[in-house]
DNA sequence: GTGAAAGCGCTAACAG
DNA sequence: CTGTTAGCGCTTTCAC
């Protein structure tokens, strides 16, 4: 009642599905009813109900309904990291998604190889309605866990074996298609500098490397092959321990992008050309791939589209619980050309 | 007491208070003062509850806390875009903050533009503790709501005239030093490619650059400002207007990185040389800087210490709510001199 | 079509 | 130190 008669739009004390009952003259249900369209009211209640919404600038506590209707529209989403500008693309496709479906996005970082199961909280306690996750190390306890729960997950970059839906991109094919234009260019020395070893794309990549240049009747030596940790120092230090090891490789394929130009770098400070003497191919495209010297040929990854699936799938599935989800979804990648490799400048 | 006896780790049946209360022989209040660790509980207690928490797998849920306690652990973080390379930095330093402070993070994306006031979802709706704010405009409304809520809200990259805590980088000490750089290398044409008119570092570095001008008796022709939207495309096109304009700049000095790079590759479209014929410098130091050929002059912002910082002072705000808050916090720039402005590969 | 009442799972006084 | 009792602000039967 003290409320009756105000018009502030901005009230020192929370308006509450109290506040506007008693002011449209009705029960809380009622209330409740317009807001979530449910149950049919009469137009004139509505009308009423509405208006004193309008008036008291009521808006209903996320909390409360949360905990009565046991829904929060709310997603869960951890990844490895927010500095590196491959994942930017997924929190974006992601967060994306979830705005349009009118979810709130609980975000959270867990590196790759922390067992931290951040998800775990998000779970649990946050009761987020599903889970977006990429690059975490699950057991087979917390796969049986959402299975058991039925619970909306979806897996971006990484699989589990077919038990949990999953979106990632084709990266064997990209690999496969990267490495057979190197082979288009007579190149016949190869060498791999890998990304870190959690990460399952970094494995598909290399085993995709190995199996195309053996169909070629090519080799890969265990002495060209360096590990970096997908940074761009990383990428130059992994570049000079090939040279000094003798490696002597005509082109190489680095797992990302930021260490191909690393690993351009460190050519360039042994005196030697990009590509005339060594060729450098990356992968992913991101940002910087086309301003290096020369521009990188890489493999595109559509990174905004693998989030926003991802969240796509998860919004149907909290939206249809019965039906069986896509157990795992491929995006195509696309073998970006550019003068890295060896290809002219026109012939983009 | 279904649960009596039970050992399981993933019960279909949610865990609650009551359930832990049950086994652990105790009342209710008991398990929330060991979950909160305000009162205190005699140690035989709490050995008992902590191993019935234990037992059950019992996770409280936030969704209930909040609602009783009015304090959700949430902070609400808005931003413009989350593809562009300058923002990554701040997403993940307010994560960090965030999480080291066992907060969680719902972040949402608010385009410059918009009027969308998604915050006030986050604020009325989602009860988050505390926000961070970047790239929102805010109305003389919205400012007082905080205030008369002693609400704790920092801004990133903007001011609303002291009203409210920010925290910015020294975007005109970075300008004026990349200026003050520009003409000690003898240059005297400048030109100048703008970002969008949204956002107020763009207006700061635009201002330093004129008043650096001026300051050394330099003038800045109309024609000789362009303007861009912030991406590598904008920057090429507002380059390529500048000449055909005849403006004939001997340095340009574009708002951000991107636009740097377009700007470059704008410039060598026309047969011209960087830094030769025109210098070029940026602003940001995100990744591609480096990659840019020649390497881009530029301002390191430091982004994710932006991001951080402006999550802590909220969460100081939300743990002390009776002291003042700093008001604005602003972060040094500095000149990253690599080739771009014309200054030798050495002399780094 | 609408209201009453019982929770949802916790915290927070207030008694002992 | 611990238990009892109200709520927190909604949704959801179940009546009417």
């Amino acid at each position: 009642m003290t409320l009756k008669g105000s018009r502030r739009v901005t009230p020192k004390q929370r308006v509450t599905i109290n506040a506007v009952a008693e002011r449209a003259g009705v029960s809380i249900s009622t209330i409740s009813r317009v807001l979530n369209g449910r149950d049919r009211v009469s137009p004139e209640t509505r009308a009423r109900v509405l208006a004193a919404i309008r008036e008291l600038g009521y808006r209903p506590s996320a909390l409360a309904r949360g905990l009565a209707s046991k829904r929060t529209q709310t997603l869960g989403f951890v990844i490895p990291t927010l500095t590196d500008p491959f994942f930017m693309g997924i929190v974006a496709g992601v967060e994306r998604a979830a705005a349009q479906s009118g979810y709130s996005l609980l975000v959270s970082c867990e590196p790759y190889a922390a067992k931290g199961r951040s998800y775990a909280r998000l779970f649990h306690e946050r009761r987020v309605d599903g889970l977006i996750l990429v690059g975490i190390r699950l057991t087979r306890a917390d796969i049986e866990e959402f299975q058991d729960h039925h619970f909306p997950v979806v897996l971006i970059q990484q699989t589990v074996g077919g038990l949990l839906p999953s979106v990632t991109a084709d990266n064997y094919g990209g690999a496969k298609a990267l490495v057979e234009h190197l082979i288009s260019h007579g190149y016949r020395r190869f060498a791999y500098i890998a990304g870190s070893d959690y990460t399952p794309d970094n494995a598909e990549r290399f085993r995709a490397m190995r199996e195309t240049l053996a169909a070629h009747g090519l080799d890969l030596p265990d002495s060209c092959v360096a590990s970096g940790d997908y940074t761009h120092e990383g990428g130059r230090r992994a570049m000079t321990e090939l040279m000094e090891r003798g490696c002597n490789p005509r082109a190489v394929f680095a797992a990302n992008d930021q260490m191909a130009g690393g690993a351009i770098l460190a050519i360039k400070e042994r005196g030697l050309q990009v590509p005339d003497d060594i060729a450098v191919v990356g992968f992913d495209d991101v940002a910087l791939a086309r301003f290096t010297s020369p521009p990188l040929t890489t493999v595109r990854q559509p990174t905004y589209e693998m989030g926003y699936q991802a969240a796509r799938m998860v919004l149907h599935a909290i939206e249809f619980p019965d039906e069986r989800m896509p157990l795992s979804v491929v995006l195509p990648t696309e073998l970006v050309r550019r003068e890295s490799c060896g290809c002219k400048p026109d012939s983009r």
